[in-house]
DNA sequence: ACTATAGTTTAGCCAATGCTAAATTTACCC
DNA sequence: GGGTAAATTTAGCATTGGCTAAACTATAGT
């Protein structure tokens, strides 16, 4: 094989690992979302808006906009002026998320880092990790605890 | 404190995650790229546009818009039709992702994680590991190895 | 019932990041 | 040196995810 040849196929495996990442942004926004919306459900009986912008920390327009995109996506629907609601769908993203996060989070605890780091930390490494790591860390969670 | 009160300050704090997950967006796809600059030159002498664009995945023109925004930034410089440089700003932020990327993918691979995985996983891991969390890493991979 | 306030939506803007197709330039070969 | 092939840039488009300001709706208090 030319020089040329193996400079390519080396090239496309390493694209993989980006293309994954570009994949991985495409739906973190929403399994932020989700999740969110599933925890103000259960903590207070319903998601307002006013609530998700509160702790997303942006504007009640953006919020509206995404709820729109994801609404179109199937995993939340709402009547205007009204709660959101998670779709079957949506509960399955929220609590895979959960899942996900709770992993990555108790994980973090375990390897020493502080508790408000692992809190900051883990809400965007979640979105990053293969289940193939993530098991990885379920093992070393429970070696020791 | 009225109850309105609290639910506030806890959202501004939860809302401190979001807010950093989005500025390290903001920066992730920078880092990715001086990085990228710098093994290629390290790697044959010069960077070329196509070989950016066949190792991240992207299209010739994705390449070409996004070294403007970087030139924009003062992270890189070129001449038209010419290989691409970093600036002395560039080294140091492919260096910094150099270090970060070696700790974290190595910490997954002492994790007992797969060759493949680590180093895809790594790639967007990196982007959102604070540096208490890399010094936690950096630990238990001295400890391990 | 009215009205003030709080919540929500709409309208219109912007930046970042992707694409394809067409034009341009460079580089290499004869 | 001239002609091609590859690399590069330009033009034009789409989507995502942010913002502010203005308009609208629902609700709670009087
Ligand atoms: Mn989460
Ligand atoms: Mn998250
Ligand atoms: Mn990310
Ligand atoms: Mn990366």
């Amino acid at each position: 094989m030319a020089l040329a040849g193996k400079r390519n196929s080396s090239a496309k495996l390493r694209s993989a690992a980006f293309r994954r990442i570009r994949a991985d942004h495409l739906t973190e926004l929403a399994e932020d979302y989700v999740e969110l919306i599933a925890d103000l459900i259960d903590e207070r009986g319903e998601a307002r808006g006013t609530d998700i912008a509160l702790r997303l920390g942006v504007a009640n327009a953006t919020v509206v906009k995404t709820l729109k995109r994801l609404q179109d996506a199937g995993l939340v629907s709402q009547e205007p002026y009204r709660a959101i609601f998670l779709t079957g769908d949506g509960w399955k993203m929220a609590e895979d998320g959960r899942r996900k996060h709770k992993i990555v989070e108790g994980f973090l605890l375990a390897l020493g880092v502080g508790a408000e780091t692992a809190r900051i930390d883990s809400e965007g490494i979640e979105h990053h990790v293969s289940e193939e790591t993530l098991k990885a860390m379920a093992r070393f969670l429970a070696r020791s605890g």
